[in-house]
DNA sequence: TAGGCCATGTAACCGGTTACATGATTAG
DNA sequence: CTAATCATGTAACCGGTTACATGGCCTA
């Protein structure tokens, strides 16, 4: 999924200007499972307007700078339909926290443990992000995904609080003259 | 987390060939947290080489093609270990399926019942692949995240089959031209 | 005999990030 | 007075992917 396609799926819910879409994907109800900067967004949406898939109108606040709000077209909406059709792509899952408990026998204890408290800190705040931010919308979609988001993050805190011990007590016994995994088979 | 770094981890586990480490973090048990490509991971070993992070051997092998084995060096693994001792970047999750469940009200029916139905396919197929690699392993940390995904699998499972009706429900019921979101405030 | 696995590597390309430029307003 | 928020945009850069090149062996 790339950005433009974002764009369109974000502007099929409903209208909004290029800093607000930055918004959704880096700290509002979108942020959990996309992501997207400025050097992208705006692009994207230049050129989404150019082909006819989005319409622009400015708006004039004062105090304020000029916001230029986006709608996606009868078009747009098409062909945010039509990338949904077909399969969506694999998750993508990227952790080092998961690559550092896979090694943990090579890191000193308080090191793992650090990483360890970091990592429940995290997920925790992540927890709170989904809670303050689900007040505030109401439709359905939205509701779902922050549950499914909510389940998760609980079930993997609980994991971590229940287990960590076992991760810990091996911390920092495997030297590293000594080999573990021999690769693939 | 960088390809380079990446490579230095497993071979801090062990020895590996370019090869194996590619099927590793695409098929094996880094594969749920990381990813990378030939063309990525070829080009990171001889530099590392170069480096003097990690060492190589040829094996000559009849009938397969000469293996070209790496080792880290103590210089390698103090790297790792210092890459490791910074906090852990944030966990990168991306996924085509949630943003299809947030736009849910404006998917047709039948195509967001495939699409949840091939969600669950997919993580059905994640949890067998963790449960046949985890028999091939033993050491505590390769383990212990073996686990921690199985978990979370269980869970996102669960989650879905107990809800997807709440969400198959509203399916459709959102027209193109009603907005549903104003964007972040 | 076609395709898949083993095995290493390169080059072109590209999507996206980082950092910068600009500037008014408001909160601490 | 400083820092943050609002707001749009560009340009350089970069890490990584895709696709290709090569070639023997084994399986269906």
């Amino acid at each position: 999924m790339n950005v433009r396609t974002l764009c369109l799926a974000i502007l099929s819910c409903g209208d909004a200007t290029g800093y607000e879409i930055r918004k959704l994907v880096t700290e509002g109800h979108f942020s959990h499972f996309v992501d997207a900067s400025y050097g992208s967004i705006y692009p994207a949406l230049n050129r989404l307007e150019k082909e006819g898939l989005v319409t622009s109108r400015e708006e004039h606040q004062d105090g304020k700078p000029t916001r230029k709000v986006y709608s996606g077209t009868e078009a747009g909406y098409a062909e945010f339909l039509d990338a949904l059709s077909k399969p969506a792509k694999r998750d993508i899952y990227k952790s080092e926290f998961l690559l550092q408990a896979m090694c943990a026998e090579l890191i000193p204890p308080q090191e793992l443990k650090r990483a360890i408290d970091r990592h429940v800190e995290y997920l925790e705040s992540q927890l709170d992000l989904i809670d303050t931010d689900v007040k505030k919308i109401a439709w359905t979609g939205a509701d779902w995904v922050a549950n499914y988001g909510r389940c998760n993050l609980h079930e993997a805190l609980r994991f971590i609080r229940e287990n960590r011990q076992q991760l810990e007590a091996v911390a920092g016994t495997g030297l590293p003259d000594s080999p573990k995994v021999t690769a693939a088979e």
